[in-house]
DNA sequence: ATTCATAATTATGAATTCAGAATTACATTT
DNA sequence: AAATGTAATTCTGAATTCATAATTATGAAT
């Protein structure tokens, strides 16, 4: 029965996202070394999936391979979140200024719904949480850049592996939801340099409020 | 001989550049399909290194895996081309403002002295491509973010895939070494802002002159 | 002649086996 | 007891084998 259903994609990539998980949840901590026998025993699967789904890992930059020493865990200093954090800022600002000057009403529309949403679902941290991230994405896929959203998406990876960086504290979520405002103004108006700029003020706050 | 040197790095991490090269020079050509077997025997190794060195492909974004299908060539139209070169412009503009803010006065000069072997290069279009490489590059390395110098490389991997695209045509050497001087100018001055617009500058009369 | 079904072939995805490098354990010698 | 050299073990990297999905070819039926 799941066996069919899971025959859709393969299994190192299956793999790759249940070690992800590990990762993230420190269950595989951060410069520990990975013993491919035992994860690969612990899975009920072989080594060669395994190390296929390690290659897919090291080059998201979550896994670090040593020659003949096998696979590690990345450490991930304060230093490179800050330097992540930074790419994110500078690639998800020019995303907004993108669509503030592409986006069709349909579109902008679309947007302002999600963010009306968002101020529903306040109470709710799960929900806004889901939301948040849904806003960002749509943003990204109106930027209509795949390439962008691939690296975006890299990059949020090595943000999780520190989950104490979760860049929504409790306070944050009435302040997040009105830059997100902003940003949306900007964007409904046409005005490219306000939305980069709003949401650049948006990361900022981020920051500020995770350290 | 050889192969105790060669021994150092990972088998399927040379089958991989193998890979790349191929691609560049259409010996693969964009949209084909990717014979496993053929390939091996062809270098005379098996296919588990191989697909290892297709799943470090694949993650670049040069080659796609389909399910029970194998992997292909990526396509990489000229819009792709478009959206790359300006997730390179962005982020190589911002490693340039960063500079700018906070190299000191040798890694400044070095900038100087490499611009100056640039000016005395000028005929010489082989040279010139290398030392144009190298400043772009030390100015990542002087912005000081790992993972952005991750990121660009493999941006330009993707680049790469369309020669004919080679950014500098005959008569942009002259100009491009103005626009060089430009940045590297402003970085002197200390003057991010400047040097940021320099950059982008420079990106899009390079791509003015490529289309 | 064309289309549909079934058999044969081919290639992918995964398991297993194998070779060699690195670490660890042990023993011998000073 | 400490140190050095050697043997044993362990784990990585790669080759080979195996199972199954997909494609192609063949043939029969309309």
């Amino acid at each position: 029965m799941s066996e069919l259903a899971l025959k859709q994609r393969a299994l190192y990539l299956d793999v790759a996202e249940l070690l992800r998980q590990r990762i993230y949840n420190r269950e595989l901590a951060p410069g520990s070394w990975i013993d491919e026998l035992r994860i690969a025993e612990n899975m009920g699967i072989s080594r060669t999936p395994l190390r296929e789904a390690l290659k897919v890992l090291a080059s998201e930059g979550l896994v670090t391979m040593k020659v003949r020493r096998g696979a590690y865990v990345t450490e991930v200093s304060p230093a490179d979140l800050q330097q992540v954090y930074h790419l994110l800022c500078l690639l998800e600002s020019d995303a907004a200024a993108v669509v503030a000057r592409d986006a069709d009403l349909p579109e902008k529309a679309e947007l302002k719904a999600l963010h009306a949403k968002m101020v529903d679902s306040q109470t709710d941290t799960r929900r806004f949480f889901e939301l948040n991230e849904q806003f960002h994405m749509r943003i990204l896929e109106l930027a209509d850049n795949r390439w962008r959203i691939q690296v975006v998406n890299d990059l949020r990876k090595v943000m999780k592996v520190n989950r104490q960086s979760s860049l929504l504290k409790d306070g944050r979520v009435a302040a997040s939801i009105d830059e997100h405002a902003a940003v949306l103004n900007a964007i409904i108006a046409g005005d490219a340099d306000m939305a980069q700029q709003a949401m650049q003020v948006h990361f900022d706050q981020g920051l500020k409020a995770a350290s």
